[in-house]
DNA sequence: AGCACGCCGACT
DNA sequence: GTCGGCGTGCTC
């Protein structure tokens, strides 16, 4: 009887494709297993997602497949299932899906099973040398002791920060030799839990949170909303002791620059078991190695970024996202998918506890904490962030700014300073000066492939868009009139900075922002040099405000408040709400209170008023009341289909055919097609249309039924087009 | 997404 | 005369 396997491939083609399975395979084809098949021209590996002994493609069109290449399947059900759900949610491809969801070294073909593993070990000469003798070769001597001390995994040279000129010197000695065996799992932690650190003493809030989630089994999710400095990690701990007690793994989740060497050590320092660690900056076979550890059950605890939400694990016990409403957790490009959203499915699919930490909830989480989706427990709860931390407004209508900054400020600022003390000023803004505009005839220089101006560069000399590539030396003159007279308009961080600088001359100066710290190390050595006092004025933006906490700067000052609260985009009162709390939280420390200070054109305005005297929790009910009045997530659900064209004639067309495809009623909206917020980017039309729908339900069946016909439209085919669907932002 | 085919501009 | 630009078409 012929057999025939669906196949989902990684290409952007939301379909699977079918294949033949020759006689001579010996492996039985199974749901779930990779093989290698010929796709046009090239080969692919893909995971089987149905067997079946009929086709109804004619044999001509069918190719055989190449191999098998598992033994059973890749995924444990739960996953596989996820992936799925995934994939039918985001209205992608399961193979499009799943290549978000699998390491790529499997994608290429790689061995789940790390059969041996090479090490180096000493030889009976080596065993018997002297090591004396290599006291002029430090590094050979270095990796002779290592190795008098314990074998070494070929992996472990560099990440132990040893010489492989050393290794071959040793080697040509006959010292050492290289050796294989076949790796194990080491699954004795699941026996018997050794702590390596004393657990601190809950105090009451955090033993009662400790006491509910330990309490409950199977699947239930929790939102615990702690402010800065509440203790949530010790939370995350105790939790932790009881499910790797049971025997159970658990996989950590934290926002992209979340994972410091500081955060995976207070998790190794408590419990002596191996922990996997799975971030952007891991080589395919590292991050293989991760995966099989976890997959395994040997890597007890699995701490990543969003993409590690895949990981399997053998036993499942408890998944925690820590900052859960940080954007990070949402991928930008490809599929997007939200790994918070999908952290909650996978702890229903595999019926084990999910815990979302944050001081700040989105909106989103909130909104399931009080209609009693979440459980919701609170660690340090006082209203508002009023107590511990001076708050206070700037009216800057009508007053002089110096690059930006207000005279109220600056004298602030001195008194912070002549009290030996840091302070640091928000502006997100980098860059010298966001335009260049001619002084004469009042031109703005602007991108000639974007709509968007110039960002004056002025260490650099030159200007650069922020959203392509283009950058060009500072013109001499005005490109319209000719003029000399440019000038920078409007006050960027390396202004701020360079005017600080001058300000200031007894106070050193850091800016943090993409520019200075583009190099890798070089946040972590800036971030180092202020620990140690180096600089007592730091200037940044956003990046200088997530996860750091500066325990001298008893000074916090945003300077473009206007601009981050009402921007365009829905979500700009969230995300300022959350960034003031999360700076104010870290202002000062006991012995040392904190000031915020906001400079604002809107003193007066209430959502402003809101958050400084009532706090996050206060302001962010009120947000979802708005959002819900305005129809805007999470009321509402949204899918945003975005279309790119040279003609922007072709992507408004596109969208409008896509729009007459959707149904609109009370409960469901078109909006659109109307020009991105940046219209013009990168030489091309951007364009895009919303739909959204009051029930999520509605807007799944809708879409799904709508998606055929629009891949249909000729112009699908000539434009690039993407779905989003709860989109982040606008832009 | 790749990969090939195919038709127009500046070069040894 | 060719090398190479990227438009467009196809993949079980």
């Amino acid at each position: 009887m012929p057999l025939f396997v669906e196949v989902a491939l990684p290409v952007p083609m939301r379909q699977n494709f079918s294949y033949q399975v020759p006689e001579h395979i010996s492996i039985t084809p199974q749901k779930g297993m990779r093989v290698q098949v010929p796709f046009g021209r090239q080969q692919l590996i893909g995971l089987i997602t149905a067997v079946t002994d009929t086709c109804s493609l004619t044999p001509k069109q069918i190719k055989p497949i190449v191999a098998i290449l598992d033994t059973e399947p890749l995924l444990p059900e739960t996953l596989y299932k996820l992936t799925a759900w995934a994939a039918r949610y985001y209205f992608c491809s399961l193979g499009q899906m799943l290549s978000q969801a699998i390491p790529v070294a499997l994608r290429k073909g790689a061995e789940v099973k790390a059969s041996n593993i090479s090490f180096w070990t000493l030889t009976q000469a080596g065993k018997e040398a002297d090591i004396n003798q290599l006291n002029r070769a430090p590094a050979q001597r270095k990796l002779l002791h290592s190795l008098r001390e314990r074998d070494l995994e070929l992996s472990e040279i560099t990440s132990l920060d040893l010489s492989k000129a050393a290794v071959k010197a040793l080697d040509d000695k006959g010292w050492i030799e290289k050796k294989t065996r076949i790796l194990e799992s080491d699954l004795s932690w699941r026996n018997e839990l050794e702590m390596t650190e004393e657990p601190h003493r809950l105090n009451p809030e955090q033993a009662i949170a400790v006491a509910t989630l330990t309490q409950q089994s199977g699947y239930h999710c929790t939102l615990l909303e702690g402010i800065t400095g509440s203790g949530k990690t010790e939370v995350y701990l105790a939790m932790l002791e009881t499910i790797l007690r049971k025997g159970k793994q658990a996989l950590i989740l934290v926002p992209e620059i979340g994972l410091t060497p500081q955060t995976i050590n207070r998790f190794r320092r408590r419990f002596n078991v191996k922990v996997a660690v799975i971030h952007s900056g891991l080589t395919d076979n590292q991050r293989l190695d991760a995966w099989r550890q976890a997959k395994s059950g040997e890597a007890a605890i699995i701490i990543g970024t969003r993409s590690a939400l895949f990981t399997p694990m053998l036993y499942p016990g408890v998944i925690i996202l820590d900052e859960e409403h940080d954007a990070s957790f949402k991928q930008q490009e490809g599929v997007g998918y939200h790994a918070r959203d999908l952290a909650v499915m996978r702890g229903h699919l595999e019926q084990i506890p999910v815990l979302l930490g944050t001081a700040t909830p989105s909106l989103e989480t909130l909104q399931n904490a009080l209609n009693g989706r979440y459980q919701h427990l609170h660690l340090g709860k006082r209203a508002g962030a009023a107590e511990k931390v001076r708050q206070g407004i700037i009216d800057i209508r009508n007053q002089p700014l110096r690059s930006g900054v207000s005279h109220a400020l600056l004298n602030e600022m001195r008194i912070h300073l002549d009290a030996g003390n840091q302070v640091i000023l928000f502006l997100n803004r980098r860059g010298f000066a966001p335009a260049l505009i001619c002084h004469e005839c009042g031109h703005l220089h602007e991108c000639d492939r974007c709509d968007a101006f110039f960002t004056v560069h002025q260490a650099l000399g030159e200007i650069r868009c922020h959203h392509c590539s283009n950058q060009y030396a500072i013109p001499r003159q005005c490109h319209s009139c000719g003029s000399t007279m440019l000038a920078g308009q409007g006050v960027g961080t390396e202004q701020l900075a360079s005017f600080l600088e001058k300000e200031f001359p007894n106070h050193p100066v850091v800016r943090i922002d993409r520019d200075t710290t583009r190099n890798k190390g070089s946040l972590e050595s800036h971030l180092n040099a202020i620990h140690k006092g180096e600089y007592k004025i730091l200037v940044g933006t956003q990046m200088l405000a997530k996860g750091h906490h500066f325990p001298d700067v008893t000074l916090v000052g945003l300077l473009d408040v206007d601009g981050a609260l009402f921007s365009a985009d829905f979500r700009a009162p969230e995300r300022f709400g959350q960034l003031y709390t999360q700076v104010s939280g870290r202002a000062g420390r006991a012995t040392k209170p904190g000031t915020v200070l906001l400079q604002t054109h809107q003193s007066d305005n209430a959502m402003l008023r809101e958050l400084m005297h009532k706090g996050y929790g206060e302001f962010a009910r009120n947000q979802l009341f708005e959002r819900t009045q305005a129809l805007l997530p999470p009321a509402w659900h949204m899918v945003l289909i975005r279309a790119e064209a040279h003609q922007a004639i072709d992507a408004d067309n596109l969208l409008s055919q896509i729009g007459a495809l959707l149904p609109q009623d009370d409960e469901c909206e078109v909006i659109g097609p109307m020009p991105a917020p940046l219209d013009r980017k990168a030489g091309k039309y951007r364009r895009q249309l919303l739909f959204q729908t009051k029930n999520r339900n509605r807007l799944q069946a809708e879409f799904e039924r709508a998606l055929p016909q629009i891949e249909q439209l000729p112009l699908a085919k000539k434009c690039r087009w993407s779905i989003d669907r709860d989109p982040q932002d606008l832009l």
